[in-house]
RNA sequence: GCCCGGAUGGCGGAAUUGGUAGACGCGCUGGUCUCAAACACCAGUGGCAGCGAUGCUGUGCCGGUUCGAUCCCGGCUCCGGGUACCA
């Protein structure tokens, strides 16, 4: 009888969701738990595309896998649901953000539906939902009340500060500053890209080069809007300690090293002639400081119009103006081309009391280290740039180590720039007491570093590159932030009890007048009066959309608590989540900012790990086949037509070439889900999925390809559901071989999650059973069971025609007999000289020496050895057998 | 530019990380079933030579280490991703 998917995979579909058969456990005695989870999706208007149930399908196996193996699993599905596309539909039509946003959760929720994942569909979350974000809403208020203690490098309540007693005697007022300036949320300017034809705040990736607007191509200009900001460089060291032990792949834990940015160096003051400041700088290499030939400050160095002399100044005014104008795509353009000015003053330095000049160029960020450099030519490649350019002095202080006299002799003479190790020369000062030639670079560092200490001219210092996290948006449709702005100047957040703090409905959702946001419209909603009488308006921003994924893990762990943000004895139940799969697109942004928060509320108490994720594996992007023509322009898949495997424009005829890109609209290369569960079923559409290679790379989707395991589904239905094939008896050893060998494989595979070979592992016993014909009912027990979390429907349906009248969820995962693993005899490859000639079949428990002389004893060797002895045998047993033989 | 991946049949991909290269699937070829086709089932399938046994060759290219290299080392080519002057 032939597969009937559609109403088998509908059927079981129905029974699960009416018998509950994926609800997570109640129960938290049993010691054995597993949080399985997914990285949520936003829903957009678009549906579902073959990359959402990659991710999906992977988990679902490995979820239906452990609840086999008696594990309580939590696993759960939610929505994402904040963002732009919503907002702006709501501009153009007026429409709620909040339908478009439900209309695409239900779009979402039925596609996802119909691939027969086992999610605890009564734990399903929505950030948009008031009684979820209300607790996004608390966990700002507890990063607000919160500082981070550097000494126990740990957040604690802001009750819990010291103020000192020379802040405390200025007042009232001096004190809520001295606080604020601590508190891990605070409110300041910020630079921000402002279109004024759209009226918003743009993210940079909206500017394009010539600093317009992408969306409108008016140009934009940059702002100081008041914005929320999170201290997350205080958590630097600890974020990065934390990576170490994470089960993440290598090149994740790599990346977030790298954004967050660890170097080691000094801070170094500069004096500066004729001027009573100090110039700053940070530098990773206060060794070279007897190389250093001019200093650099950034564009928006505070100290630029003081350092600026009178004769400079329209300069150094033009340079600033400009530089302000441009992107920051634009100034990254710029790299090869090194711009700057002078600004007519010199600095002094402190090792050797020489003057240097200072310039000012936007190759120097404000952003980080202090802005300012001191630029020494001879050793770094891009101050070695800007001297030549400019003609500035190089002086090289370090004899390099290399071999080539050439090389030397150009670095030497500063013609070349040297960034290795080498010995010092040049590096010496009498008169202030310091000398470091002949040391390297190490050694160097450290004896200069020491100089600076102890004659408090600098420190040594850790810098890092992570920065403070621009917390907050423009926008109508986010988190709304519970905060009031006092007339008096006083920012104070909401009582908890009246959250959640609901976002007002609009009449229009045009943005506010120069950069607000639209909830500056929003009328009554805005005002507030304290029982004093005080006036105040409420926060228009509100929080960007990482704010409701960077915690949504916990709130899977009690959805609906309205009383906490959820039971502290389930969450030490269930933390931390043991495997976590997503899009490696987020491999910095959302882990870093969501183990941020996590480490936060772990210093506060409210959760009981120190990190969230303790498994993380990012899978491939699924491509798609698309067509260029000679030129290598792309052509729509809708206007390609095959002949003989070749591809051809359907407009112009042209032979066109097939290649592998992104999916995109544009090419109209998107493969929808729901094409393929139509055509082949939902179970084929998760088994290809998983077939088509390691989960961990980016593969192409061949529709051609679905068929392999469309027919592997189609065979297996055949066989177990006719009860010719069940036999009772002994079962063939043969086939309990394999059948034990196929339960092991597809175990560790899961485990490992890979996927693909667990598949093809079990089209191997597949085909065995072919050939054999028969199987007794324990065998087909065993392999319906071991099938089912890859092909769930298949596999509750063979189960109940084997009769079982309960789902196969929760039954045991058969266990592999080590019986049946054993060999007796080991197939050896036989080879002469590395090439393979014949294969033997020997005792496993064999020895080398009798190996040997049983392949030299065998006939077939002669035509290799031709008689004589070889001049050497390498046995591995177990594994092979390699002859030396003369060459003839 | 830098960092990280990758390159294996006509195609997607296997190979216990130094031990039989090409599992499994698609495609293709042949056969059985059928009036015929589709489906299904069985067999074959890296290339070259040969009726065949078999031989030669073969994991992007060049070289090295080793009894033995898809795997390790050195040097290239190409492709993909990330990143952007981080002092």
């Amino acid at each position: 009888m032939e597969y009937n998917f559609k109403a088998i995979e509908k059927k079981w579909q129905q029974y699960w969701e009416k018998n509950k058969t994926f609800k997570t456990p109640d129960d938290t005695t049993n010691p054995k738990k597993c949080y399985v989870l997914d990285m949520f999706p936003y829903p957009s208007g678009a549906g579902l595309h073959v990359g959402h149930p990659e991710g999906y399908t992977a988990t679902d196996i490995y979820s239906r896998f452990k609840r086999m193996k008696g594990f309580n699993v939590l696993h759960t599905m939610g929505w994402d649901a904040f963002g732009l596309p919503a907002e702006q539909y709501a501009i153009q039509t007026g429409t709620h953000p909040s339908v478009t946003t439900n209309k695409n959760c239900d779009t979402f929720r039925r596609q996802i539906k119909g691939l027969g994942l086992s999610y605890d569909w009564d734990r399903e979350i929505n950030t948009t939902d008031p009684k979820y974000f209300r607790w996004t809403q608390w966990i700002f208020i507890r990063l607000y009340n919160t500082w981070f203690d550097e000494k126990l490098q740990k957040g604690r309540p802001v009750n819990e500060l010291t103020i000192p007693d020379e802040i405390k005697s200025q007042g009232d007022k001096e004190i809520r500053k001295y606080v604020d300036s601590r508190r891990l949320a605070y409110y300041d300017n910020a630079q921000v890209w402002y279109c004024p034809s759209c009226r918003i705040v743009c993210a940079n990736e909206e500017v394009l080069n010539d600093g317009s607007h992408e969306k409108c191509g008016n140009q934009v200009e940059k702002k100081y809007l008041k914005q929320w900001m999170l201290r997350i460089p205080l958590y630097a060291e600890r974020l990065l300690k934390g990576i170490d032990d994470l089960n993440w792949p290598e090149g994740i834990k790599e990346m977030q090293r790298n954004w967050i940015g660890r170097s080691t160096g000094a801070e170094v003051d500069f004096s500066i002639e004729g001027l009573d400041e100090k110039l700053t700088v940070f530098t990773t290499r206060p060794d070279t400081l007897f190389g250093a030939t001019y200093m650099v400050i950034a564009p928006e160095h505070q100290l630029v119009d003081q350092i600026t002399t009178g004769n400079r100044q329209k300069q150094v005014e033009e340079y600033i103006r400009l530089s302000a104008l441009k992107s920051d795509l634009d100034r990254t353009d710029l790299a090869k081309e090194k711009t700057g000015v002078f600004t007519g003053r010199y600095a002094i330095n402190p090792v050797n009391n020489t003057r240097i000049p200072i310039w000012v160029a936007d190759y120097v960020l404000t952003g980080y280290g202090t802005g300012a450099i001191m630029a020494v030519p001879a050793h770094d490649t891009r101050d070695f740039e800007f001297a030549k350019k400019f003609g500035l002095p190089v002086i090289c202080i370090q004899d390099p180590d290399v071999e080539d006299a050439e090389k030397r002799s150009a670095i030497l003479e500063g013609n070349e720039c040297w960034t290795e190790d080498g010995r010092y020369i040049n590096s010496a000062s009498q008169a202030n007491g310091i000398d470091i030639n002949g040391l390297n670079k190490e050694a160097g560092i450290a004896r200069i570093t020491q100089w600076l200490e102890s004659n408090n001219l600098g420190k040594a210092k850790v810098n890092y590159k992570l920065r403070d996290w621009l917390f907050s948006r423009q926008r109508y449709w986010g988190e709304p932030f519970p905060v009031i702005h006092w007339e008096d100047g006083e920012i104070s957040v909401i009582d908890e009890n009246e959250l959640p703090l609901q976002l007002p409905s609009l009449e229009k959702y045009m943005p506010g007048v120069s950069g607000e946001s639209p909830l500056a419209n929003a009328g009554e909603w805005l005002n507030v009066t304290d029982t004093n009488g005080r006036r105040g308006r409420r926060e228009t921003n509100t929080m960007p959309q990482w704010a409701g994924s960077c915690w949504y893990y916990l709130r899977f762990i009690d959805p609906h608590n309205d009383n906490a943000i959820f039971d502290s004895a389930k969450e030490k139940y269930w933390m931390p989540v043991d495997l976590y799969i997503g899009g490696a697109e987020h491999a910095v942004l959302h882990l870093l900012y969501s183990r941020f928060w996590h480490k936060v509320l772990f210093d506060l108490g409210i959760v009981s790990t120190d990190e969230p994720y303790q498994r993380l594996f990012n899978q491939g992007m699924i491509l798609a086949f698309a067509y260029e023509n000679e030129t290598g322009a792309k052509i729509p898949v809708d206007q390609v037509t095959e002949k003989d495997g070749k591809h051809y424009n359907t407009e112009t005829g042209d032979e066109l070439r097939q290649i592998v890109a992104k999916m995109s609209k544009s090419l109209k290369n998107v493969v929808n889900p729901d094409d393929v569960t139509e055509k082949y079923g939902a179970d084929s559409l998760r088994l290809y999925e998983m077939f088509m290679g390691p989960l961990d790379v980016m593969k192409p989707w061949d529709d051609r390809n679905v068929k392999g395991v469309f027919n592997f589904i189609g065979r297996t239905y055949r066989f177990f559901s006719d009860p010719e094939n069940i036999t009772g008896g002994e079962e063939d050893i043969e086939i309990l071989k394999g059948l034990h060998r196929t339960i092991r494989k597809v175990e560790e595979d899961i485990e490992s999650l890979k996927l693909n070979t667990a598949i093809s592992e079990m089209m191997i016993f597949l085909n065995l059973v072919y050939k054999k014909g028969k199987v007794t009912a324990e065998t087909a027990r065993a392999f319906t069971l071991i099938l089912s979390p890859f092909a769930p429907h298949l596999g509750e349906e063979i189960w109940q025609i084997l009769g079982h009248d309960r789902s196969l969820a929760h039954e045991p995962w058969p266990e592999v007999n080590p019986e049946y693993l054993k060999v007796d005899t080991i197939e050896y490859p036989v080879s002469f000289n590395g090439k393979m000639r014949f294969k033997i079949d020997l005792p496993a428990g064999m020895g080398k020496d009798e190996i040997e002389k049983a392949v030299l004893s065998d006939s077939r060797s002669d035509k290799w050895t031709g008689g004589s002895k070889p001049l050497k045998v390498v046995v591995v047993p177990g594994k092979i057998v390699n002859v030396v033989v003369k060459p003839s």
